[in-house]
RNA sequence: GUCCCCUUCGUCUAAAGGUUAGGACACCACUCUUUCAAGGUGGAGAUACGGGUUCAAUUCCCGUAGGGGACGCCA
């Protein structure tokens, strides 16, 4: 087919009333015409149908990553021209969630569909060329052709009946639908970043519907004069839209229009190598907010999911986006490993300051507790931090590990901190509590040196004291050491509490 | 069913013709130690299978098997 080559491949073979017709989701969007070819331009473009899950989630990162890495745009699209399934809470969920993720995009987001006239003109202007056609087949015949060719062994597609037949013919009063006119000889090559090239014979594919009946676009069209017209020069997505592609490229080149270059990334799988879906828990990226991970680390975990750069498994997003290229995604789909995010998380919260782990380590405590932190409480809370850091592997198991410090006494002790506080643990306990009244400097270096002067005095073990300390300290027989727990709680907390156990 | 893609330790991956096939998570042992972690040291563990090409295949080609994706007036 003669006209499914593109006479050029630069957008400046573009007509000018095509150019300058296309409609703005807000007038404040500048879209890129102007910039100069090199700028790299991506964008995401999530569906608001749902939650935004972890492979949109990646598939964001790494357009944003690319970008990021050659100074480009980051754009972001709604694509909410399924009326029925799109909802304003999935809107928000979508830009929570990149919000959250540290993903900041370029100007304002597009909503598709505040294009859709747009969208219109274009096929209507390709039925004026002759490179669509109206199909007045209903949904019920399509159904029935799908069924037959299947049945048939068949590939369940159109096959095309009012692609030359005379619209006279049309069933009076019936809506039709504008379909492409797709070549059908000859094949449709991608050159894919990251599958290479993949060809499929244009006979495989059959005419898409660009319009429907009541004159909304469908997604292909959308999509194609979207990218087109936000100037996108690299569209990185899920390989589930490497069948799209060919469809897509045909698309472009009808309409005169240069194809951004495609990069193709396998699909995240469930640890059952299964498509990602809710049967494998959390898919929600704010389910993984919710469970106290810090984004940087979903972000190197999230990178690290078909992404390599040698042996480098701790990459902060700064390194990530000097490092981040395409030839270095994977082509095989990965799974879901929550272990190694969980490590990657704990290593990045062990790596954290203190003033950044405590606003949202306080919150999870204030919220437990019903009520705010007091001044000398969040005191007791910072002392403790550093101890409690490479215990947890998420905020949330940090604020557990915190939550002993603002129990209300007498402390409630589970079935460790009863056997350790036996006749013996108290008898001990109250000698030391002498010792330990008299001390001046409430330091962990001193109280150590004094718990030891105790032992050492009473032929005892260290554990001996450490452990019914630990118990009426902590109500627990695991916590951080225990003299960094005296020095977090204070003296007068450290005695009361020791008193709590041994008056009985 | 048709088309497209994929296949290195359990998992994520490195090695882009010549390596004792490397690292990370998880696992095991030891170590450190006041408990639990973290840390340190060590261990076990992989090129799906079958054919080619080559002096030499994880690497290139073909086939088989397995897995995934697409085939909507969804996106």
């Amino acid at each position: 087919m003669a006209w499914f080559r593109p006479a050029s491949r630069s957008a400046s073979s573009v007509p000018p009333c095509v150019r300058l017709c296309y409609t703005l989701a807000r007038p404040a969007q500048r879209l890129n015409r102007q910039e100069s070819p090199m700028t790299v331009v991506t964008r995401f473009a999530p569906s608001p149908t749902g939650y935004l899950h972890i492979g949109g989630a990646r598939t964001a990162l790494f357009n944003w990553l690319f970008s990021r890495h050659h100074q480009g745009r980051f754009l972001l699209r709604i694509e909410d021209t399924d009326r029925e399934r799109s909802t304003e809470d999935a809107v928000r969920a979508i830009i929570e969630g990149l919000r959250w993720l540290g993903l900041d995009w370029d100007g304002e987001p597009v909503f598709q569909f505040a294009r859709a006239s747009r969208h219109a003109d274009v096929a209507r202007d390709l039925l004026a060329k002759g490179r669509a056609y109206h199909c007045y087949c209903t949904p019920e015949e399509l159904a029935e052709m799908r069924e037959r060719a299947r049945a048939e062994g068949r590939s369940p597609k159109y096959d095309g009946r009012w692609r030359d037949r005379d619209p006279k013919e049309a069933p009076p009063g019936a809506k039709p639908v504008i379909r492409f006119k797709a070549p059908q000889s000859g094949e449709t090559v991608v050159e894919d970043l990251v599958q290479g090239r993949v060809a499929v014979a244009n006979a495989e594919l059959d005419d898409m519907v660009l319009l429907r009946a009541d004159g909304t676009p469908t997604y292909m069209l959308s999509v194609v004069v979207d990218d087109h017209d936000m100037a996108i020069t690299h569209a990185i997505r899920g390989d589930d839209h490497l069948t799209n592609a060919f469809r897509q490229t045909q698309l472009f080149l009808a309409c005169g229009w240069q194809p951004p270059r495609y990069a193709h990334i396998p699909l995240i799988h469930g640890a059952d190598g299964a498509k990602l879906s809710k049967r494998h828990g959390a898919v929600a990226l704010g389910d993984y907010a919710h469970l106290g991970l810090l984004s940087e680390a979903m972000r190197n975990y999230l990178l690290r999911l078909g992404w390599s750069h040698g042996d480098d498994e701790i990459i902060p997003t700064a390194k990530a986006i000097e490092w981040f290229n395409l030839e270095s995604i994977g082509r095989s789909p990965a799974r879901f490993d929550m272990e190694k995010l969980l490590s990657l998380n704990a290593h990045y919260i062990r790596e954290a300051a203190g003033d950044v782990l405590r606003p949202p380590v306080a919150a999870l405590i204030e919220k437990s507790l019903a009520r705010a932190l007091t001044t000398e409480e969040g005191i007791q809370l910072d002392r403790l931090l550093p101890a409690l850091k490479p215990r947890a592997r998420t905020l949330i198991e940090l604020a557990n590990g915190a939550a002993f410090l603002f129990r209300p006494r007498p402390l409630p002790l589970d079935a460790g901190a009863t056997k350790q506080l036996g006749p013996d643990g108290k008898a001990a306990l109250r000698a030391f509590a002498e010792r330990l009244s008299t001390c001046s400097d409430w330091s962990a270096a001193t109280l150590e040196q004094a718990t030891r002067a105790e032992a050492e005095a009473k032929g005892l073990k260290l554990g001996a004291i450490a452990q019914p300390l630990r118990a009426a300290l902590t109500g627990s027989s695991v916590s951080p050491p225990i003299f960094d727990v005296m020095a977090a709680l204070g003296r007068e907390a450290t005695l009361g509490r020791i008193t709590d156990v041994t008056r009985t």
